[in-house]
DNA sequence: AAAAGGGTAGACCGACGGGTCTACTCCACG
DNA sequence: CGTGGAGTAGACCCGTCGGTCTACCCTTTT
């Protein structure tokens, strides 16, 4: 039976197992957590588990597509109204700055950590997380367009090489956070890419 | 004993083990690895192995000291002589885009993988991460400044917040890389932040 | 009432994980 | 000569790994 909308009920296993599986494959990495700990986590026995996914691997997929679809929504929801697109896209950076700052500067992002740890190994993981990458960096360009046409980048910026290069020095910039327990890079990335207007 | 240099000799289990290990890492990550793989790909035996180390961790951590330490060298010799400054860098970039087009763009940078592997899990290979960074982000500032004095660089520009950004995006540009199996995110690294003279 | 099937429950599997231990070889030093 | 330490060799330890399998609800359908 398909499982009708009916809001206010205890989550299912299935969505226990994603829950736990995105805080400890966040956390910890893939290869670092078993399948005994997340079963742990989520409080939901091992047959359950090969009931709802075909294996781990199949498992790491749905909780990065679930985790990557949220936090494109967040982004979306950002870059959405029609203030300046520089400031919605340097708000939502600074969003995403409160939430390292209040998680102390670990972890950094579970998409491109799974895509680091798992690109040469899970071809399966490399696309989720490709696609996901591909959909974040047009999103940037269309803000980027946005703001070109609005006069407000400097003439003869190349939208399309700016996203990519703000793309990359985010996850750069993540990476030695959690390396350096730092907010230092990210801050640095925000003052060179997306000054404030000051 | 101590070991003299006795230059062509066979290489010592200890220095197998190292290789072994620096390649394995680098192309399937430090939890993907198992001793057995590493003690069979240096043709090595499990005794010698716990005879020259602690445990699995400080072996990766020798392991990430001795590519850290020789990549360091590379970035060295690179910046040595007295060409200009930017040129000298963008040469280094290159070289390094060379390097990764010959290898099918894939595996990354080892001490960034380890980075972001092991950085909330093993205080001591974060550590051991950190610190090669800062060397590479000093040699980057040095360069910089020494652009910087010969008139090289836009007036006002910050060079340590330039130097930041430069080695965060070199890394996310790393990481897009191999998520993508494309030199495209290097390329794009390299046109924005060192374009030609042209 | 019976059958069917989604989902729960966990014992069980062989393989392999990191790590320990004992035995042995080899060579420098006294 | 013989003893001690560096290094080699690999059997062995137990815990955990990802995955399978059977049994058993419980609800829906007929």
């Amino acid at each position: 039976m398909m499982a009708v909308a009916s809001p206010p009920h205890e989550p299912t296993s299935r969505d226990r197992l994603i829950d736990a599986g995105r805080e400890l494959f966040w956390r910890r990495g893939f290869h670092d957590v078993g399948l005994n700990q997340i079963l742990k986590t989520a409080e939901v026995p091992k047959g359950s588990f090969y009931h709802h996914f075909d294996s781990k691997e199949a498992f790491g997929q749905r909780v990065v597509e679930d985790f990557a679809d949220e936090s494109l929504a967040v982004l979306d929801a950002a870059l959405a109204g029609d203030g300046p697109p520089l400031e919605k896209l340097r708000g939502f950076f600074e969003g995403q700055r409160e939430f390292y700052e209040a998680n102390g500067c670990c972890n950094g992002c579970l998409v491109g950590n799974v895509g680091q740890e798992l690109a040469e190994t899970s071809d399966v993981l490399r696309r989720t997380v490709e696609l996901h990458f591909a959909r974040v960096r047009a999103r940037l360009a269309g803000c980027l367009g946005e703001a070109a046409r609005r006069g407000d980048l400097a003439d003869g910026v190349d939208i399309e090489l700016f996203a990519d290069v703000l793309f990359s020095a985010w996850h750069g910039a993540l990476l030695r956070m959690k390396v350096e327990k730092s907010l230092k890079p990210i801050d640095a990335f925000l003052d060179f890419h997306l000054p404030r207007p000051s």
